[in-house]
DNA sequence: TTGAAAGCGGTACCAG
DNA sequence: CTGGTACCGCTTTCAA
């Protein structure tokens, strides 16, 4: 079933039908209902190949995940924030296109997209520092939002970003009111503009305290279980050993995990470890006090916020494009079992 | 730069253009040369919206994760499958839509998909037993592979399944073999094809002992830490507790990992432990010797194939569904330290 | 308030 | 081997 048909069936010419569908003012409200109840009695769907022809839009948001950080997909975040932004595009009558995309290819494949019409715009995962990909998707004119932030990127861009230098700040604060005086991080790679920011806010607060950061303390590493143990191993064979960790990612936070267990070291007993986006971590205190990190429930926010941003760029291009910081708070729990899963 | 544009710039007109760059075999070789260099000259890419109408082929497939099964983008599974399917797209110029869809639209997604022609066909992720969306793909005519099998189904169906039941099965042998007796199974919801699989592996492997399953050292749940954590908790208070755990996943295995450290247990002394899709597990057997399940690694290949066969199944439609079983083999390896990430 | 007709940018059939 | 032309199924002027 298509317009024409459809148009035949109501002895109406396509032009009014596409219009009553489409909810232009002009058609009479009378043949509009009779239009809408027909469509939906037969079933009708106007052909996206079609409209995408005739509006010269794709109707479609790419997202580029380039193969070399292909782990980044089994991040949660980035499936919380996938599915924030699918909930938007499948509100508007967009599709999501995920190219993954060969590390090397990745500029060909934005070019790509653009040249060919496959997406209106593009969301930017994974922004580092200095990212080149911020120009470029300005000279091939891609309209995009980048996911976190690119430092040192002097061009004006859209973003939307948790703010990873205040919750790595507050979290390192709180282990500091604990009494601890040697916090490890174990951060991911610091050309990752994340990264550098969560450092950033760690060294902030222990020089607030008037405590020299030490290297020797601080890891900066694909966040993977091997790094995250490798990390731990070598941080607890020093004389001088970490009393708590900071863990980046869920996933080099049970290699730290994995370090302690052989060490023989309990959580919340002998140590104290904050995990970044994970369910939970465990703070030594005397008592065992779990303590979650609220940031995973945000980022689906991010998606839709981010989605929402993308679109209305699209729709009315803005001279100065809008930014926005979302506050990845702590949650203090009780230490009662295991936490729930969404804070 | 447009096919019309071009021609103008050559001198030819639309038709011989778009035959040169496509290959057809009538076009003069000098003009085709002439064609192509000019194209790549002025940067020419055909429009894929218009190309999509022409031909009536949306150049896209669409993977549907509905949004109570969104941990499962998590699941390392599958991002490697998505990795390896996108790899066969993008050689084939081919857009891989993702639609994350509350889990009550499902079946309205697929039809959406069909009628308005986003797809020219779907991947169906975690096939249920008796999956209804079988019937339903078949009813509405939209090529489809299944990654995994849907157990009860009648109808014939293409697929692509890593043998489940065959590694748990082995993985509770070599259990077996190091002479454990009360082996606790960790297992995803069971109405899910591929936890009822490799529950019957395990269940075999037993019964092939003359061992009678033990429905206490039984778990079915959601694959999360806190699940995971819960069963190994209820299985070690009891007076006769596991002396080896078979995790269905990394994170419950993270769970059941939590469990254990608070037990006192030392993973490959006191404990032994395999984790399906995970880099490495702990076995006890006097020394720590860790072994490795190569699922991971075999699952982007999956993915490549299932995306081969579905393309091959638009291409020229078949009588027989073709199907693929790959095997996914445990592999031993040394206690030299953390494990390589890819076996 | 409705309709006719010209695109959108390609593909593919039919001539020559 | 090359070109003219009728679509593909919508949107969008322009006229009525």
């Amino acid at each position: 079933m298509n317009l024409k048909e459809l148009a035949t069936k109501l002895g109406l010419s396509p032009t009014t039908v596409s219009r009553a569908l489409n909810d232009y003012p002009e058609v009479n409200e009378v043949t509009r209902q009779r239009v809408k109840a027909a469509a939906k009695r037969h079933n009708y769907h106007p052909n996206a190949r079609a409209i995408r022809l005739a509006t010269g839009r794709a109707m479609a948001i790419g997202h580029v995940i380039p193969l070399a950080t292909r782990h980044e997909i089994v991040n949660p975040v980035f499936a919380d924030f996938i599915a924030g932004a699918g909930e938007v595009y499948s509100r508007n009558d967009h599709d999501m296109v995920l190219s993954v995309v060969p590390d090397d290819e990745e500029d060909a494949a934005y070019r790509a997209l653009r040249s060919k019409g496959n997406v209106d715009g593009v969301i930017v995962h994974g922004p580092r520092m200095e990212d080149h990909r911020i120009a470029l998707l300005h000279e091939i004119g891609l309209p995009f939002v980048v996911h976190g932030r690119a430092s040192g990127v002097t061009l004006p861009y859209p973003w939307v970003d948790v703010n990873n230098r205040r919750a790595f700040h507050r979290a390192t604060d709180f282990l500091l009111d604990l009494g601890h005086r040697r916090i490890a991080l174990v951060n991911g790679l610091e050309f990752m503009d994340f990264a550098m920011r969560r450092r950033g806010g760690y060294v902030e607060a222990l020089t607030a305290r008037g405590l020299p950061p030490d290297p020797a303390l601080m890891d900066s590493n694909e966040m993977t279980e091997v790094s995250g143990y490798r990390a731990a191993k070598r941080m607890l064979a020093s004389p001088t050993p970490p009393t708590a960790f900071l863990a980046s990612s869920m996933i080099s936070g049970m290699g730290i995990r994995r370090a302690l267990e052989e060490h023989g070291l309990k959580l919340g007993r002998d140590i104290s470890i904050i995990i970044h986006d994970d369910d939970l971590s465990y703070m030594k205190n005397g008592e065992d006090v779990p303590i979650f990190t609220a940031t995973r429930s945000s980022v689906r926010e991010a998606g839709r916020i981010a989605a929402d941003m993308l679109l209305g760029l699209i729709a009315h291009p803005q001279e100065v494009p809008p930014t926005r910081l979302l506050e990845a708070d702590l949650v203090i729990g009780q230490s009662t079992g295991p936490a729930p899963l969404a804070v």
